[in-house]
DNA sequence: ATCAATGCAAACCTTTTGCACGCGT
DNA sequence: ACGCGTGCAAAAGGTTTGCATTGAT
């Protein structure tokens, strides 16, 4: 049940990661949740961008198979997804959030993000173990945030 | 003019650190915005918070000396002091806005912040320099975020 | 057959904008 | 007197909710 046999029909993603169809779809089923064809699609999507992108633009995706979806939809599966540890959320400096299919639910990391496309990348570390904090006395800290936002060589290239 | 002499009528505020009330309002004044009452009552009451508060809980302290002020106003206001770099804003777990009085307009700083009621304290360092980052390949680097969420001592207790 | 998922519409909350008037300079 | 600041009202976004219907199991 945990090493599930994911070679499966091979796809465009090239890594062997976790991050397979399968497996995602597999969590959601495991926890009772049914796998309508809109949440697959949902997961289709979030994996073949595998980057950050707003619900407006996953809806627009999705409308090509589903006219008639609506922001409603949309956003009851983000919710979902994000419970399940399936997607990631960020706010954008303009103070919109987006979504990415979550890199590795099980290994906490950091991204560098790219403001314009979406695309992240791996930090290595966390400034939780790199800097050697002095918590104030009694702040009990519940979560951190960090992320580094810039342009990627892609988007640098294409600003040119 | 870098060193105004703010030895003014001595406040609440005990340090004699650059976040004077005449200091925060000469910075306006030098950029030729207009020193109104709500202006200056604005920066008071952030001031006098020295905590992330939402747009709204300001415009309800703000009502007490001026009923009929509305959102615009305040929004406009702090849409100026945050260009002004004179507040800082952090977007909370919830998804909402909080502003608060820059702590240090020049010093680069990152934030304890409670969650509960706003206040913060100063991290040592920054996680930009704490990791040896290897940025991408050509990756261009913009800006970073750094929080640190928790509840403070006040607000563990009162919880208890 | 059951209960979750969806569509629709409407509400909601925060933030923004246009315009006429008021006020600091 | 000039021009920014403000109030009012309305719009704009993004997100959420209630309810009836559809659909996966």
């Amino acid at each position: 049940m945990s090493h599930s046999h994911d070679h499966s029909h091979d796809h465009t993603h090239t890594h062997e990661t976790p991050n397979t169809k399968e497996k995602f779809l597999e969590r959601l089923k495991e926890q009772g949740f049914k796998l309508t064809g809109k949440r697959r699609t949902i997961v289709d999507i979030l994996l073949e961008e595998d980057r950050y992108i707003s619900a407006k633009d996953l809806l627009e995706l999705l409308k090509i198979q589903f006219p008639r979806l609506s922001f409603d939809t949309v956003y009851r599966n983000l919710h979902l997804l994000k419970e399940e540890r399936l997607i990631e959320e960020s706010v954008f400096g303009d103070g919109g959030s987006k979504f990415r299919i979550a890199c590795d639910a099980n290994h906490h990391h950091h991204h560098f993000i790219c403001t314009v496309c979406g695309r992240t990348q791996l930090v290595e570390g966390c400034p939780m173990d790199a800097l050697q904090l002095e918590t104030p006395a009694g702040f009990h800290i519940e979560t951190h945030r960090f992320e580094i936002f810039g342009h990627c060589a892609d988007c640098c290239q294409s600003s040119l």
